[in-house]
RNA sequence: GACGCUAGACAGGCGACCGCGUCCGGAUCACUCCGGCCGAGGAAAGUCCGAACACGAAAGGACGACGGUGGUGGGUAACGCCCACCGACCCCGCUGCGGGUCAGGGACAGUGCCACAGAGAACAGACCGCCUCCGCUUCGGCGGCGGCAAGGGUGAAACGGUGCGGUAAGAGCGCACCGCCCGGACGGCGACGCCCGGGGCACGGCAAACCCCACCGCGUGCAAGCGCAAGCAGCCCCUCGGAACGACCUUGGCUUCCAAGAGCGUUCCUCACCGCGGUCCGCGGGACAUGGGCGGGUCGCGUGCUAGAGGGCGUCGGCAACGGCGCCCCGAGAGAAAUGGUCGCCACGGGAUCGCCUCGGCGGUCCCCGCACAGGAUUCGGCUUACGUCUAGCGGCAGCA
RNA sequence: UGGGGAUUGGUGUAACGGUAGCACGACUGGCUCUGAACCAGUUAGUCCAAGUUCGAAUCUUGGAUCCCCAG
C-alpha cells in the first residue's frame, strides 16, 4: 500500500482516538456542570451536546474503587466498551462516566451498562430542550 | 519433612484478529489517515534514609538552637545502607574455622525514676531468725543488755559468688577459684584479646528518661525551576540621612552675578532601614524599595525529560562489600495520563473421574475453577512492607532406615 | 505527586512508665396502672506487629486505616 496514492480517510468505525476523548479539566467541568445524568449498575453518566459528530468519552474513577491497577483496568474496559459500542451510542455528545464502587463485572455488562447509561442521558437531553429535536449547539 | 538464616532465577508462553501512547517518515482541512521502531516492576509501592539537580541576593564562615546517628575497621558519590571483624546473649550427645539474635558510646559530669510487696530500694536495713552474757522458770521456754546478718521470707532487682578455714554466732575476717577494680607487658590499624602483678571489694538498674560526649545535617522540593505567550488594578501601613551637578521658584544683596532656603531631576555615598536561617562576621540592596497587610490577573505552551555514581561478560586486586582494566549492550517519557479486549493451543496449581498400583504416587480424560503482589510520572543508591513459585548452601529439630 | 496530622468501650473524650477513667448510649432489675425522669447493676476499649523496660495506652521501630493542605 503506497500511502501518497491514498486520500485521508475519516476514522473508522472501531477507532478510539484523541477526538473521541475529553482532554482537559474545563472540558471535564463543563459535562459536570449540564447536570443531566442517569445510571446503570456502578456507572453514572453525565452527558452534555457538544456540537460535533462524535461522542467524546471521560473517566472519572475515584479512590474508593480500588488501588491503581484496579482503576486503570476499569478504565481500559470502559475504553473497550466505549469503542465496540460506538456506533449504537448517541452521537454528539460529550459523555462523562463515573465508576462508583462496585463487585467488579466483565466487558460485555460494562457494554450494556454503558449503552442505557447514554440513551438515558440522551433522552433527558430531548425532555429538557423539546424544541430541538437535534442536540443544540450552545454554551453555558 | 516442616522451619530459620543466606544467595540466586522466573514473574506463564505461542499464534490470530480488533485497538492504545511517544517518536520517526509520508499524506492531510484536521486532535485524522498510512507505514515503521520502541513501550512498566522486583517491589514501579510506602515515602523511611542518602544523593544528583534546581531555586532561595555567595546559601559563604563561626557560635548557638533544633534534629539525626552511635562497638571497631573497611566499602561507597553519600547514607541510618553493605562487608569483615570484635563483644554480649541463645542453640547443640555434632563444641566447631559451627549456627542464630542484638538501636551494641557514656550510669565515678549532673538531674530524675525504681509502683506493689518487703524490715530495708541506694552513702540501706533487721520481720522471722542466729549467738555470748545476765535475770526468771511450771525446765517447754520467757524477758533484758549486747554481738551478728549465715539461713528463711518479699521483690524484676537486697550492697560480690562457691567452697574451706575461722568464730559464741558471724562477717573478705583469712585462703583458693571465679567475678570486679587498679597498674603493667605482649599481640592487633582498631574494637578487643591474652598474660603478669597488686587491691579484700568500694562501683545496683534504667540513657528506645532528661542529659553528656563524638560525628553528621541550611531550607524548600521537578507541581523545584527556566523561557515564551496571554492577562489585570491597584490600595493601605512602617521608614525617609548625606554629597555633587542641573534647571526652576522664593527671599536678600553692591543685579550678565553672588548668598541663603523649600521642593524637583540625575549620579554617587553609607550610618538609618531592609534582606541573606536565630546571633555575630561577611555580603547584598539602599534612602529606593524591599518588607508587613488587603485586593486583582493567569493557570496555556515549550523546556527541565530521560544514557545513568547504567547494565552484562571476562580478567586482575581484595576474606568480603567493592574497585581497576578490556570488550559488548541500550531500556517508556505520558500530561484526564499509553500495555487492553476476544478467541485458540500449550504450560502450571487445584478439583472431578478412569486406569495402573510397591497405598503412596504415576499416567490419561474432562472442562467446572484458579494463575500472586501489584502500574511508571525528575532520576539514581538503599531500607521497609506486600506477594506466587523454583534452585542451591548452612543450621538445629522431627520421623524413618 | 508532594507535605502535615490523627487513631482509647457503640459515640464524644481523660489518664507523671505502675489498677485504663468520665459522660452519653445499650442491656438487666427497681419505682409507676404504663411511659419518661430517677435509683441500682451489667456490658464493652488502648488500630496491628515487634522491641526497650521488672512493668508500655504512654518510649522506639515497622505496618494499617482515616482526615487535612499545596496544586
Amino acid at each position: 500500500m503506497s500511502p501518497a496514492s491514498e486520500p485521508p480517510r475519516p476514522p473508522r468505525a472501531e477507532r478510539f482516538g484523541r477526538s473521541m476523548r475529553l482532554r482537559s479539566g474545563a472540558e471535564f467541568d463543563a459535562v459536570f456542570a449540564a447536570k443531566q445524568r442517569s445510571r446503570s449498575g456502578p456507572l453514572l453518566v453525565f452527558g452534555r451536546p457538544n456540537g460535533g459528530p462524535l461522542s467524546r468519552l471521560g473517566l472519572s474513577v475515584g479512590r474508593a474503587v480500588g488501588g491503581s491497577v484496579d482503576r486503570h483496568r476499569l478504565k481500559r474496559l470502559l475504553r473497550e466498551a466505549f469503542r465496540t459500542t460506538r456506533t449504537d451510542l448517541p452521537r454528539g455528545f460529550d459523555l462523562l462516566v463515573v465508576i462508583r464502587p462496585h463487585a467488579f463485572l466483565r466487558l460485555e455488562e460494562y457494554r450494556d451498562h454503558l449503552r442505557r447509561a447514554a440513551a438515558g442521558v440522551a433522552r433527558a437531553w430531548s425532555r429538557a430542550t423539546p424544541d430541538a429535536p437535534s442536540p443544540p449547539e450552545r454554551s453555558p
